[in-house]
Parts: C-alpha cells; sequence; structure tokens
DNA sequence: CAGGATCCTGGTAGATACTG
DNA sequence: CAGTATCTACCAGGATCCTG
C-alpha cells in the first residue's frame, strides 16, 4: 500500500497533513461546495448550513494558503469576492470522491460495528 | 462530484468521520504499519516511532470500533495482543493509497503555495 | 458584504504512573 | 507484555462584537 518506495524522503507527514485538512470540520465540504462553481462569501455561507462566519474564513484561508482555493477580490462597493477552486484544488477531488464513496458504501458496516463495538464493551443489555 | 445522489440521507457526515478518523495523527500510520502484516502491541509501537502507549491504544481502540481493526487476544503468559486489518479495513486501503498519492505528488506545490501566501500575507522580505 | 478580534469550550494528544 | 488512569497543554471550533 503506501510503501517506503512512495515515502522518499521519509516524511509521511504530508499525508497527514492532507488529511488533516480536508478532514477537518469544513474543509470538504466547502471544496464540494466550490466544486460546483465559484461562489461568494455569502453564497458559501448559506449553502453550508450551520458554518460560522469565522470557520468559514478560517477554513477558506487554509484552503488559500494551501493553493486549493483562489481568493479573487473585486473592488466595489458593496464588496464582492469571489472564492473557486484552483487547478491544484480540482485536482484532489478524485482522490477526495474515491474515500467518500468508500464511506458512503460502507457507512451501515461501520455503524453495524459501532453498535456491536459498544454493545460488547458497554453490555447494556447485560446479556 | 461529491453530489446529492451520493448522499441520499442528506447525510455528509459519515465521510466526514471517516476522513476524520484517519486523518488523525495516527490512524493512517496504523493502518498503513498494519497492512503490511499482523502486528502485536509492541510490535506496532516500535514500527510507529513518537506514538505513545496511550495514543497507540486509543487509535486501534478507535479503528477496532469502526470494524477496520481486529483484536485478537492470546490467553497466554506473557499477554499476546495481536492487530490485524479486517477485510472491511483492507478496502478502505486503495481510495487512502489514493489520495497519499495525490499528497505526495502535490508535496512541492502545497509547500510552494504556503510559501508564497506567508510571504505575500505576512511580507517579511518587505518587498 | 466580507471578515478581523476576542472570549470560551470541548476534544485530541502528550507525559507519567500504576496494574493484571 | 499490554494495557488503564490521571493530569496537563494545545488547538479546532462556536458565539459574539466590531469594522472597512
Amino acid at each position: 500500500m503506501i510503501t517506503d518506495a512512495d515515502c522518499p524522503s521519509g516524511g509521511i507527514e504530508i499525508v497527514r497533513e492532507v488529511f488533516n485538512r480536508i478532514g477537518d470540520k469544513w474543509s470538504l465540504i466547502v471544496i464540494r461546495t466550490l466544486d460546483a462553481g465559484p461562489q461568494r462569501f455569502t453564497a458559501l455561507r448559506h449553502s453550508i448550513p450551520g458554518i460560522s462566519q469565522r470557520m468559514l474564513t478560517l477554513t477558506l484561508r487554509q484552503l488559500e494558503r494551501d493553493g486549493l482555493v483562489s481568493r479573487t477580490i473585486y473592488g466595489e462597493v458593496p464588496p464582492r469576492v469571489e472564492y473557486a477552486l484552483t487547478e491544484l484544488g480540482e485536482t484532489i477531488v478524485p482522490p477526495v470522491i474515491a474515500l467518500a464513496t468508500w464511506a458512503f458504501a460502507h457507512e451501515r458496516d461501520i455503524t453495524a460495528n459501532r453498535d456491536r463495538y459498544d454493545a460488547e464493551h458497554f453490555a447494556e443489555e447485560a446479556g
């Protein structure tokens, strides 16, 4: 699988970083939303129920810093800022889909496993 | 990409959960290590430099709870406990590889983007 | 409209000590 | 050998207030 050959410099760190970035609470859904097309800040907020303005800003900043998302400011009044996936950002979408698809496909398995594990280890049924 | 068609129940939560689980500090490397073959607790510790006994335990418990890892206890003295990927655990490996490969392939891009971003936003060079 | 600054909370992770 | 228990530190994330 992830052999040392894939990791010549001895650092698997970048992988953790990437998984961590898109594994946080909002990045994944932001990427998903932007994959449908560029969006303004407020549009994004509305597209993503439950996200706070702070977390949307932070998430976008992180994605922008990594070069996955671009930020375009239009010097207008009122202000207009548009976010979009960069080319790099678009390249991450397929592997993300792959893992997301796995998650959907095995949601029931995982849930069942968790239920069983919890039952065995906390034995509420006192079986 | 991740369309609503993939997500009929309206919950993208499971995806976040999965990304979160393997995106934490140790799960990914534990999966990677176990993918090479079953390992005992102490062997895992030695295979994963820097991990604390506590975090190894916690990580294994989480993976076990989700059904990705199995735990086999041999009632011997001294104790012997062997961990291995389950069938479900093995199925997650390919999509994980896909994303890991992406991360490796774009490590330089990401690093460069970060450097540029930091330079632009903190402008230490006062360019 | 877009987002910075501040305060607060809970979960993740490390260090250490103890146990069957 | 393979853990559990406890204590602490840090960071992600939420709520709120303020600004260009």
